[in-house]
DNA sequence: TGGTGGATTTCGATC
DNA sequence: GATCGAAGTCCACCA
């Protein structure tokens, strides 16, 4: 990885025009050729970037960063502070917990958590336009279709529609509706689920994890 | 800004936990707090992060980056290659051009582009769950909503029926019907939209801005 | 390889 | 401050 700090202005031309006036900030090169300009300031967003594969030229204080796609990132260089390079090595990478598959799992365990003496019946319940997420049945012996997100929006909302729009004409599901899962839902997400009369539920994570049966209790 | 190479082992516990195992990586942190951890690979994300506001407490090689909604990023640092400060002053920030905004005013100026003879009537109509982009009239004197996104896709197709579920019953609105409108859309967004009766256009926004009308040339 | 959906999304505008 | 929608989104998974 090579770190620049310098004064300089840049200029993006692809899929939007976008310029940098200049102003002292650092420049990151990757080894698989990534540039990625960052200020002092923000979240972990560079201001500017080119994501690999690229080439870049370098002359004379003006590096010209290039893709394939013709998308191009010129970066004048006014005054250099410090430019270094270090020898990183293969990353493991990062391992994950907590995921949206993880809630479905969870969910899938213990699908009385979503409502009283739910039943599952299967994962990735298919229709048209994809699967839905549980297959549930009720104490009535009603179906339920879940839709599961980490985060209730209205989308969520929408798609749980669909698939009930399609599935309803099936005479097999004995009196379908729908369940809309989140451990946090919106209130307009909430308010659209009432509208088209599908029932919402936030659930726990965290509780789901520390009352979900053994087995599960070890990946 | 904080720059510092280490080989270092990361563990973050909050919307999620994740962990790192011991390697040579970055260590960013910015003059506003912020925490990054960066390999030498991969896009602009970093491997794990820590946004503003936050604290840091370092004790004999392990930094501890605490935020109030008590989520945690533990480094822990094995070797440390270079530790070095920087400083930077205001950024100016980036200046964009070709977004979304920009698309719908050189529409609204040359409805005519999207159909013949299409005349606009104003931008951003309003309806109860948010605006129509434009609104128009076509050659017979038929109403027409016009959604527009940079890229179509599915759910740009799904707001804009909605749109026109809510509208079809004002009967102000004679013959109304909708066009969706992208600088590419999905095949499968295509396929909705025709489903649903809506028709859709792809227009080119190089193309645009050479025939806009002067006054809009300036910005 | 292209499409689809999730993300510790981030970011900005608007209410 | 909450919410909503766009993003040069990135990214992994899957057809």
């Amino acid at each position: 990885m090579r770190l620049v700090v310098a004064r300089c202005s840049v200029q993006y031309s692809g899929r939007l025009d976008a310029t940098l006036p200049e102003a002292v900030r650092l420049i990151m090169v990757k080894a698989d050729g990534c540039v990625a300009i960052h200020s002092d300031g923000g979240a972990y967003k560079p201001l500017n970037w080119m994501t690999a594969p690229n080439t870049v030229v370098e002359i004379e204080g003006q590096w010209i960063v290039t893709n394939p796609k013709g998308e191009t990132l010129t970066i004048n260089l006014h005054e250099v502070f410090t430019d270094s390079a270090h020898e990183f090595g293969e990353d493991p990478g990062l391992q994950k917990d907590g995921v949206e598959a993880h809630l479905q799992e969870l969910l899938a365990a213990l699908p009385e958590t979503i409502e009283n003496g739910l039943t599952l019946i299967r994962r990735e319940w298919p229709t048209p336009i994809g699967p839905v997420d549980l297959m549930c049945v009720d104490t009535e012996g009603n179906y339920v279709a879940v839709e599961i997100k980490r985060r209730g929006e209205i989308d969520g909302v929408e798609q749980l529609a669909r698939y009930l729009e399609l599935l309803q004409p099936d005479s097999n599901l004995k009196g379908l509706r729908g369940i809309f899962v989140a451990q946090v839902i919106k209130p307009q997400a909430k308010k659209m689920a009432e509208q088209r009369g599908i029932a919402w539920a936030e659930v726990d994570y965290e509780d789901l994890r520390g009352r979900r049966p053994e087995e599960l209790r070890l990946f």
